[in-house]
DNA sequence: TTTTATTACGAAACCGTTGGAGTGAAATTT
DNA sequence: AAATTTCACTCCAACGGTTTCGTAATAAAA
């Protein structure tokens, strides 16, 4: 950069102090009319702006957030994003975002650097490999050393702060339960490894639905998809059972998609033969054929939520600061991967 | 946060002064080696890490860069962005991201924060009212200032900086050839308004192809998409002239999709009667039905390409710095929306 | 023994801004 | 006329670190 226009400069120029220019600019009563309104006229002449560094060490705070996040290639996430980062431009504050790409160890790094004078306040959702290993101290270190800290969608229950989470079991539910009464019998989930908290709590929720609906629960209808392998691969299985499913909870739009295709490979017709229902609602879901329906995540909500929790702690003098855990309400949105008609509930 | 361990707390508690402290961390030969062992012992215990703040104004740098894009939740720049964090992240640098929505006032305002003390350069990708409006002067003032700007994808001509861009004249006329070659004759475009420059290339690919193909352009089957409108509704029309397409060139994913969706409810079968090309390869192209071929982008390597040339100007200190544009090539990924068999170029 | 080098550290400037404390001169009060 | 207040500034410390320069004490060279 070029050098910039200084209170220093200013000061030389109308040969007076810098402290006088400083508070000329301020407007202070300190000061007089005259002097006040020619360092005010030169200053705007030469678009002068206080240098951001210096007022971050003097304040020895940023004005920013960071946002540390498994993956950006992912629609959820985006939502999550634009919701944050709406709020917090709206508040003065600037987003700075990290990606972990699911590794604990790139996860550690960021905050690390984050938590080193660089962000007022941290918004993570935690890496898969971070959930796998079960190893917290870098949020309990952080935390203890007074930076707020919240977590959102991937949270971990032990770990005490501000946390934002979808109605995750919720949507499972209404999900299932959506099958059931569309007369689905056989109904699968495909599902992620238990470690992950989200699908957990989907399963959850889908367990919970099959008994209320007086369904039982049969291993072989739910699929725990293993990153390492191929996803088609690992569907094939549910067609190749003597107990073909006849409803799906597919608990990402990914997982939803390709089970759609696998089953049009094995001739069965959705939602004839199969009725599908996916979870997060992106882009997927919308352009895929038959469009999918898929319980709706709000991602924006959730990412303004977020930020709301953050900068309510950031602002917080308290010592005694009540952290708190927001449900975000999930819904579903219906299109054509369920059948039209259906059974009314008793 | 908690106060953290400084150099003069570490210098309080050996009665030295700071400045041994902060040569002793630096492994400094002027400090004596009993002195310095016991410093570093101690610095280490307490994890002490210079304070970011302070060394920003120092070198006034700040290790961030800043990236302006209009929108997150779209594919192509979360991939552009992967590309950006990655190389970035080697190297040191911290990435800051700021969404335009697609507003000039919102570009503006980002850049002028960002230019002011935030960050060392600029990633940015004009928003479409940018374009629109032809109002280039945020972007000049920023070089005059001296700041390090790349732009990306949608660049402006007349702006001397480094830019990045798709080969997207290219990649079109590879689409349309692909479908010449593939027998189509009646060939529509359906691309956005003028202004939008990476659209208006697509169309000089496209028009390029005919022309090498010896086939004549029909006005009837170009449409330049308004964002104002419904898309699917401005797509009837292509099926409502005489002259039906029996191929479609689509300049996103988007109307890629939706276009199929507009064909299948008139009846026309993908591919048999009308073969479509997206632009833009993701996860729509992948998941939707059939598949969608597309022109692949390769957003990785553009956001490595952008970062690689931000950090050339950033460290070069020529006074006469020789801005360049990298092309990045685009391929064509065939998948169902097209025909198999199809005639051989002659 | 005097001069010069070396060692090991401290003082101070600097990055740019802020704000409380101090100050000399003029204006006002006593 | 003396004391006090007000005005309009300047000075200085602070934020936390780096780096140049200075210097006292000791060791080596003349």
């Amino acid at each position: 950069m070029k050098q910039k226009i200084t209170l220093k400069k200013i000061a030389k120029e109308f040969g007076v102090s810098i402290s006088t220019v400083s508070k000329a600019l301020k407007d202070s009563h300190e000061i007089s009319l005259e002097v006040k309104e020619r360092i005010q006229a030169f200053a705007k002449y030469y678009h002068y702006k206080p240098n951001n560094l210096a007022l971050n060490l003097r304040n020895q705070k940023t004005k920013t957030i960071g946002v540390i996040i498994p993956e950006i290639v992912h629609h959820f996430f985006t939502t999550v994003i634009t919701g944050i980062e709406k709020l917090a431009n709206d508040k003065g504050y600037n987003v700075m975002i990290c990606l972990s790409n699911e590794s604990y160890e790139k996860e550690v790094l960021n905050m690390d650097m984050l938590a080193n004078g660089v962000v007022d306040g941290i918004i993570v959702s935690v890496a898969k490999e971070t959930e796998e290993k079960g190893t917290y101290d870098h949020f309990r270190e952080l935390i203890h050393n007074g930076m707020p800290l919240v977590m959102f969608d991937r949270v971990i229950e032990e770990i005490k702060c501000n946390k934002v989470i979808a109605d995750d079991k919720g949507g499972a539910f209404l999900a299932t339960d959506k099958l059931i009464n569309n007369g689905c019998t056989k109904i699968a989930i495909i599902t992620t490894p238990d470690y992950v908290t989200v699908g957990c709590e989907r399963k959850e929720g889908y367990l919970k639905a099959l008994e209320a609906g007086n369904l039982k629960i049969n291993k072989d209808l739910i699929i725990n998809i293993d990153d390492k392998q191929s996803v088609e691969d690992q569907l094939q299985i549910l067609f190749l059972n003597e107990n073909i499913p006849d409803g799906i909870f597919a608990v990402n739009e990914i997982y939803a998609a390709t089970v759609m295709k696998v089953a049009a490979s094995f001739g069965y017709h959705i939602p004839d033969d199969i009725e599908v229902i996916g979870f997060t609602d992106s882009l997927i879901s919308e352009f895929a054929t038959p469009s999918i329906t898929s319980v709706s995540q709000h991602g924006r909500s959730m990412g303004q939520k977020a930020f709301e929790l953050l900068l309510d702690e950031i602002d917080s003098e308290d010592s005694d600061y009540q952290y708190k855990t927001a449900l975000i309400q999930t819904d579903l949105k219906v299109r054509n991967s369920t059948k039209k008609t259906h059974l009314q509930k008793l």
